[in-house]
DNA sequence: CAACCTAATTAGAATCATTCTAATTGGCAA
DNA sequence: TTGCCAATTAGAATGATTCTAATTAGGTTG
């Protein structure tokens, strides 16, 4: 499943033309099947004992590429680093305030039926359209 | 209207204990009744020619402090500076991925209902829980 | 299976957003 | 009016991300 995954990415860059090279394997394999939203540092830190030489910029670059070609997102949606999510399904999140760790939750059109994480002191429901504005389009 | 806005901003920073500056009374005033979900550097810019002097970690002091009164609310949805919103009861917002510009969305449960601004292109509609999680409230 | 072209990687500097620091100023309660 | 202590200030520090310029290495071609 994870490598499963993980193949499945590595052919959206291939297929877009980006080079296959040991570092976007490894990275790719890392957050393929990862639920955790990680930041760019975390996947740094897990990778640097195996990978010999790993660059900082290089996790950069590889999750810019692994966007472009719709292989993961980025999500701002609080103050700390940017997280990376490779499930590209429509999903909604729980996002605690405190420490900024993201959980998944099902798209689903009933506002209250969502299943929060045991404990979680739920403080807000926000909406967000997003998308680009009129004067972004030219 | 701005300025009733405006002295109910003060007075809330008042009644936690805050002393009102001719610096906080600048910012407020600027914040009060602006819709356009300004940056810390924005308002510092805007307030920089009349202040005499205003120091940049004023602005984020004193928009840490109304987030503390809520009588504003941080606003960290997408990559770029947070941006600050004076507009306290519930809504929602539309976010441009482009340039970050945010405008208010009436809080309706219709799903579609929503007017969304002239020209702007929906690519997704995204909710998110917020809160503390369980290991966050020791 | 070379050789080449060019994209990718690298370390480190640069930039941007935000917070901290330590010295000075000034609200406001007594 | 005085004095305490919070607020302000400029600038440094930190954290996140992007840029730069030199080196390395995919992968295509001969
Ligand atoms: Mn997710
Ligand atoms: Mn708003
Ligand atoms: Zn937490
Ligand atoms: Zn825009």
């Amino acid at each position: 499943m994870a490598i499963r995954t993980a193949e499945r990415m590595l052919g959206q860059l291939r297929d877009a033309g980006f080079k296959i090279t040991a570092q976007r394997v490894a990275i790719v394999t890392e957050l393929a099947d990862d639920p955790s939203h990680p930041t760019a540092q975390e996947l740094y830190e897990r990778l640097r004992p195996n990978e010999a030489a790993m660059s900082f910029a290089t996790v950069y670059n590889t999750l810019a590429a692994l966007e472009q070609v719709h292989a993961c997102t980025a999500l701002a949606l609080s103050q700390g680093p940017t997280r990376f999510d490779p499930k590209m399904d429509p999903h909604h999140h729980v996002v605690c305030d405190q420490c900024g760790k993201m959980v998944d939750l099902p798209y689903s059109e009933s506002p209250e039926a969502a299943a929060l994480p045991e404990g979680f002191a739920l403080r807000s429901i926000e909406k967000i359209y997003r998308g680009v504005c009129a004067p972004c389009r030219t």
